[in-house]
DNA sequence: GATGAATGAGCGTTCATTCAT
DNA sequence: AATGAATGAACGCTCATTCAT
């Protein structure tokens, strides 16, 4: 039985090799016959692994967002004041991008897996000390960090993995436009006042 | 023929409206009999309109980035102070939201047709005009300011249509975050006034 | 409204023309398009001229046909010896072969017009006058006669209008073949006697 | 692997014999559609099959002519002389009736596929052999009479499947007229000389 | 009466998914 | 467990025929 999973999860990671090759590759999204030929199985042993081309892609965001996880986990988020924390989260990302922007393309919202629930938790710990701890303004919600760290975390991947920027250039955009466009200002305006709770 | 070319036109709209209101409601993509379908007319002639699926979906991207370059045309950006004119264009996309939103993930990148320049050029305008008299921090370039407005705006759209969050609402909240991620800071002061209305 | 007859003939006319081009030239028969576009006028109005593909073709029939019957009606079928009116029919078919041909392949056994039954008709009464003095031989029916002789010049037409045969030739060809075929023979061998009431 | 072959003639014959079916049925020539719900299989699996319309037609010409040349085969063709020869061809003939001239139509003369040849082939050495032993009249070629002959089975073939006249009828009715008509005749006639050398 | 546009039906093809072996 | 074949749904296209102007 060992063997055989061994063997199982051999087959399997040709495949979502194969099928993360072409999807970084070519423009057209590939059919589930080109991932198969380039996997070098039968379409039919392909479905036994993966039943359904949504599940296929899963799997590859799965895999994707584990790398993710797992260099976030070594990051010692909880160990560095909030803004050190962004800065890595974003580091993190924007390395993983390649893989992370061409897989999520094809996906769209429709998956929270566990393991971008992980992901998402672990990020959300840190937002959430950060609002504790007066780093964030008070007008903007935990959801509503969440949502813009996540479209700014997106962004950078793709600068990252389509242009030419750097990995560390993406990451230090968007970690600096989201701490600065975040931060609690020392005088609250009446502006800001106004604004408070605009977002509820 | 101005009669003929009134009635292409009519036929042309039913058939962007129903294919506008298939993507925005259901789960999966609408295939073109349904598109025909629900625009009343047989699928023949729908492809006598639009010869291809991919046509189709441009033609409704277009409409869309025509409808919202019509309304940044009257937003009359130049004649406001730069933070004005970004929470203005903030409104317009998010206002034009359901559309832009829905089309666009079905298109992709690949499509850079003759009104999302015009856009595109409008809003650098308004980014250069930023740079120059100081609004915007010295460390980030008009590409960069771009890329990030775009990307946000993109997310206030996104905001607007799936979530129940409203127009504003989500107009405001990108724009606060975008204006103080990227503006000059030498005195928190005179940041703060030049933003100051900007929330309503 | 002498007049428009008149228009309505010569439109008429041109569509027919073009259609036959069309049918005798290339291997594909051509579509109503091919024949409106070659005719100079729209769709709509060959439509309006020949209601139905079938239609045109049958009237395309009818005039090849026509002419068949109207040179039938020269020949003075009554006023000579039967094998020499079986001789006359044959030459005036072969000599229609070209448009014959081209037109009734698309037709089939399906259509049996007014103009086709006159011609049938006259031969017809040739024949029946050949069984009566002696001419055939009297295990062959009229209708058996009938359908021999028919397939014969159908095949002398073929014969005069893809081959290089020449009309005469053709003709020739069947005349002698069908004489001899159905002739009464003085001599009844023994092979004749055998096969005699095979056929009723 | 010989499972599959003989599970995939297996379906091909079923979907010929489907199609011959419709074909020899009804009055309009049957959808692809059609055949492939009357084979009991689906669309796609029918252009698996045969990828084309005029595949499919082809594939059916060849399986009647296939059973014909099969037939002829076995009617000891060179064992026999001439003239029983071609009452035996026109017999097995006149029996594939109703497959041959169903198909046949709807074809024309475009194909000349292997077993088409063969069988002229095998036609032509009795014709040839009936030349050599004077069986036949001097003054026609053979290719005049093999035209001849195939006109005359051809109208045999349709004599018997479409009217109610049987087989051996129909196949008597051409043998002979063929026979009578080509014969070398003991007694040459004025008539006789005259035709003679016309049709070089 | 002539026209451009619309229609419906069919063709040939691709592809994700399922079945039988 | 792996495979070849089958399936159904859609796409893009052509064409005979009909409709509205």
């Amino acid at each position: 039985m060992a063997r055989s999973t061994a063997i199982h999860d051999r087959v399997a990671g040709a495949i979502l090799d194969a099928a993360a090759d072409l999807l970084a590759g070519g423009g057209e999204p590939p059919s589930m016959s080109d991932v198969a030929e380039a996997a070098g199985v039968a379409r039919a042993t392909l479905y036994r692994y993966f039943p359904t081309r949504e599940r296929l892609l899963q799997a590859l965001a799965a895999a994707a967002l584990d790398a993710t996880a797992a260099r976030l986990a070594e990051a010692d988020l909880d160990a560095v004041p909030v803004t050190e924390g962004i800065a890595r989260v974003a580091r993190v990302v924007a390395a993983g991008g390649s893989k992370y922007a061409a897989v999520m393309g094809q996906i769209g919202p429709g998956y929270d897996g566990a393991v971008e629930q992980q992901i998402k938790t672990r990020i959300q710990a840190l937002l959430r000390r950060g609002i504790d701890d007066g780093t964030f303004r008070g007008d903007l919600s935990a959801e509503e960090l969440l949502f813009l760290l996540g479209t700014l975390l997106e962004a950078a991947a793709r600068l990252a993995a389509e242009h030419e920027t750097g990995v560390e250039k993406a990451a230090a955009l968007v970690t600096s436009v989201f701490l600065h466009g975040t931060a609690r200002r020392q005088d609250a305006t009446a502006d800001d006042r106004a604004s408070e709770g605009l977002l509820r």
